[in-house]
DNA sequence: ATCCAACACTTCGACATTGAAATGTGAGCC
DNA sequence: GGCTCACATTTCAATGTCGAAGTGTTGGAT
């Protein structure tokens, strides 16, 4: 019987656990790690350890999560992250290269290869910039908007689904507890 | 100037803002891009993509920034992840694959590679199950072992320094409130 | 004693991503 | 006008991961 956590984040794995077998109620995963430390190194304090493990496990539940019902839907997650983008960034839902690299967090390369997909699939039109010819213009096709605005509220219902173990308190003092996290580690938005 | 965000779990991206311009203090890039939405769709209720976002996105900046500790240090993450991991797991930090794997969270056949590398550098040791010729077991050699020590303490300072902007009672909340969402999300330390 | 299904690990092929190099374009400068 | 630097995008090579297939092992059923 093993357990797990993990990813550098954490620092924190587990594994045929030698010592906390079964798992106290109202623990998670993290704790079982932590515990570990304390055992092996109780001259460290991993209380850091802990925050930054639950906060890279929990992406990583959520994006699973998030990726089913994307899945079901035939479509794949980085295909909705280019959509959403373009739906939500300009009114006529057009952007370059550029900044459309920019606002999905991925390197240009990366979107090349994912504008070429979404072309292909007719989801977005790729045109040379009418101005300027060194510019690449991504504009959301018809059928592209309609499938965007059609996941778009079922992807929030997912996501709500996933969050249904917190109440509403929970999530805006969780919001608020990560949007001074984000801001104090200078979260700018360009990475 | 475009900002951003994004990954699907946020399908909160953010690009070349055509609307709100400058950010008001304290606002995160998150409550930007809800903005965003809130105008293109107002009859849907973001609030839950502003969590999944934030964690999302925190999850992020903190891998970055424990990457920076490792590989200034010529280790890369999944090393000490790795190395951590038998160092915590089990009394003489020895592990088999099958373990080891689910405690890292990784496939078996990325661990395979994972292991491949670690035993060239010498930092595990990789041998058959005496007991059982379909097992191969890893441990951690004595440099192995002094290079996990050696790095822990930094690491955890390191997420210490990533983790400043929150007072230790923020801390303790946030904790609890993740732990709340992991065990909700079932985590159980598979996946 | 043999067979077979479950297991543990490794290999293979498909993908996706990244940084760096290559290609093409624009704009200022002499 | 011609150069040259800066910029926008694409191409390329390297890297890492995953799922599935492949190889070898074990242990129980017959």
């Amino acid at each position: 019987m093993n357990d797990t956590l993990t990813d550098t984040t954490l620092t924190t794995h587990t594994a045929a656990d030698h010592t906390t077998a079964d798992r106290a109620p109202g623990e998670d995963a993290v704790d079982r790690i932590l515990g570990q430390w304390a055992r092996v190194r109780p001259d460290v304090d991993c209380s850091a350890m802990g925050v930054a493990g639950r906060i890279s496990r929990a992406s990583r539940l959520l994006e699973k999560g998030i990726k089913e019902y994307f899945t079901g839907h035939d479509l794949e997650p980085w295909e909705f992250d280019v959509l959403a983008t373009l739906l939500r960034s300009t009114p006529d839902h057009r952007l370059c290269m550029s900044d459309l690299a920019t606002a999905a967090m991925v390197s240009s390369a990366a979107l090349t290869n994912r504008v070429d997909r979404l072309v292909v699939k007719g989801l977005v039109h790729r045109e040379v910039s009418p101005s300027n010819r060194r510019m690449v213009l991504i504009t959301l096709t018809g059928e592209g908007r309609a499938v965007a605005d059609a996941l778009l509220a079922g992807h929030v219902a997912n996501e709500e689904r996933l969050l249904a173990g917190l109440t509403g308190e929970d999530r805006e003092q969780l919001s608020g507890l990560l949007r001074k996290l984000l801001t104090s580690l200078g979260d700018v938005g360009s990475c």
